[in-house]
RNA sequence: GGCCACGUGGCGGAGUGGUGACGCAGCGGCCUGCAAAGCCGUGCACGCCGGUUCGAUUCCGGCCGUGGCCUCCA
């Protein structure tokens, strides 16, 4: 079997056939960084990490050109700017580096291409005269508007019909629009905004224009990918969709369209408005970011997935259990193998984590059951490609048991084993009241101790 | 109001027209000085009501419930 993928646009799972299987191009929408983002969103980041690594997977490392953009230029950033007295660069280069370093803290590989909103102004104000050219937009007081009727299938993706759709509309509609589903390309900036010149005086990019200009100019007019979250659908991915193929004469911008569902806290959507978000940058300090990535890959990325306590906790468990599994097993550091079938064939359907976690499980029960050392280290191995492939298990398990979240608390790694070899003493002299004491000690500081046939061995909780 | 999803055992969460998910927690046992870890075993799950079918959790219809989008949002 090969690679399916549920299309958006075609509401089906799809074979996968990219246009050139040696270019294969993916673009996903990424952040606006003007605050900390929460684990909601880095569910998209992850879910298309997953899918990323097994682009690569199938189509070679090399052949695999993903590009996941930075909205650098937004107005809650320059509402943000203001309410901190900081600098615009000043903000988004803050957010720019924790976004990286929490999406590598949770196995994320860097993109591709990353590209800023703010280094191509140029290349969106070509697109916006190639627009106009063509009569799908317009000018009218200081903006440059797209005109949705001059998109046909204007829709198409989101499934919403204009008509109703204006209807629904919670919003008032600008006067300057001629159509009320038309929406901004070039917005006019006030003197104390931040502004580029153009042909329409001095102003800022629309935020759906960002994407369609950066995706042109990064990876061309059709792309096999792009990917976002659900709510990007309307209106963001619709009308990046209807730029695009007006300015390419019909071209499709992208033959899969894949959306990643929401996270729930309390049956809710994770929002900032509501106040219900969990961050990472606080759940990094109690928990691996492995933890987090699993516990975000339990649940197959279209569907909603329940985010609460307890959820990291059993993830991190799982993990300990196949850490625990290699760890036991002969060295097989060396061993090249390939990630096995009942992994692989999971996540080319569809992307189904859930069923490649179960897949890991069956593969640690083999390590576990073999007991010919050459065949159990060639089953650690296997389960490490497969974990791998996900993004897990690649640390060694000395350094994933012994971890500590916070560097700052707890026994040090020197004082734990003073306290094992005095324990020792004691269990050879049959003293179990002292070492008993000794290992309550630890535990109630974090951490765990485990008699082997060879000694006891100790890992944080 | 319009559009779109979803409703599985204590919890998380796959999947399927006719025995098995998987995991976490629980319970019994083995192991252990006692634990921990591990191993073995264990639990009459598919919102409600109809329909199609030899047979439906899985297909169709209705109902109820939950959530998302329509406004910045992963």
């Amino acid at each position: 079997m090969a690679l399916a993928l549920f299309d958006t646009l075609s509401r089906a799972v799809r074979p996968f056939i990219p246009v050139d299987p040696s270019r294969v191009t993916m673009y996903v929408c990424g952040p606006t960084v003007y605050s900390h983002a929460h684990i909601g969103n880095f569910r998209a980041a992850v879910v298309f990490d997953l899918l990323f690594r097994l682009l690569r997977h199938e189509y070679g490392a090399d052949a695999v050109v993903y590009a996941r953009n930075l909205t650098d230029i937004d107005d809650k950033i320059i509402r943000a700017a203001q309410e901190t007295g900081e600098t615009i660069s000043a903000v988004t280069t803050k957010y720019a580096r924790l976004y990286r370093d929490e999406t590598a803290a949770l196995g994320v590989l860097a993109p591709t291409l990353e590209p800023l909103a703010t280094e191509n102004i140029s290349a969106m104000v070509g697109f916006i005269d190639r627009l106009l050219a063509r009569g799908a937009a317009y000018q009218a007081e200081g903006h440059v508007l797209f005109s949705v009727a001059k998109a046909p299938g204007y829709g198409a993706l989101s499934g919403v019909d204009r008509d109703e759709m204006l209807a629904g509309a919670r919003v008032e509609v600008a006067p300057y629009k001629v159509d009320a589903a038309d929406f901004v390309l070039w917005k006019p900036s006030a003197p104390d905004e931040p502004g580029w010149e153009s042909p329409w005086g001095r102003g800022r990019p629309g935020w759906h224009i960002e994407c369609s200009a950066m995706i042109e100019a990064a990876l061309g007019q059709t792309i096999d990918i792009h990917g976002g979250g659900q709510d990007l659908r309307f209106p963001h991915h619709e009308n990046e969709l209807a730029q695009s193929s007006c300015v390419h004469d019909g071209a499709p911008l992208a033959r899969y369209w894949l959306h990643n569902g929401f996270l729930r806290m309390g049956s809710e959507k994770m929002s900032k408005s509501l106040g219900n978000v969990a961050l990472p940058r606080d759940l990094l300090k109690a928990w691996p970011g492995e933890a987090l990535r699993f516990a975000l890959l339990s649940a197959h990325y279209r569907q909603p997935l329940e985010w609460m306590d307890g959820l990291i906790e059993q993830s991190r468990r799982q993990l300990d259990r196949f850490y625990r599994a290699l760890a036991d097993a002969p060295d097989h550091a060396g061993l090249k193998v390939e990630p096995p079938p009942s992994v692989v064939l999971a996540l080319q359907d569809d992307l189904n984590s859930p069923e490649a976690i179960a897949g890991l499980h069956s593969l640690r029960d083999i390590v576990v059951q073999t007991s010919d050392p050459a065949a159990k280290a060639r089953a650690a191995a296997r389960l490490k490609a497969a974990g791998v492939l996900m993004g897990f298990l690649s640390d060694a398990p000395e350094v994933w048991f012994k971890r500590r979240p916070d560097e700052s608390s707890g026994l040090d790694d020197a004082a734990i084993e003073t306290l094992i070899a005095e324990r020792a003493e004691a269990r050879k002299a049959k003293n179990f009241s002292r070492s008993d004491e000794i290992r309550n000690d630890l535990a109630a500081r974090g951490v765990i101790l485990e008699d082997g046939p060879g000694g006891a061995t100790w890992r944080r909780a």
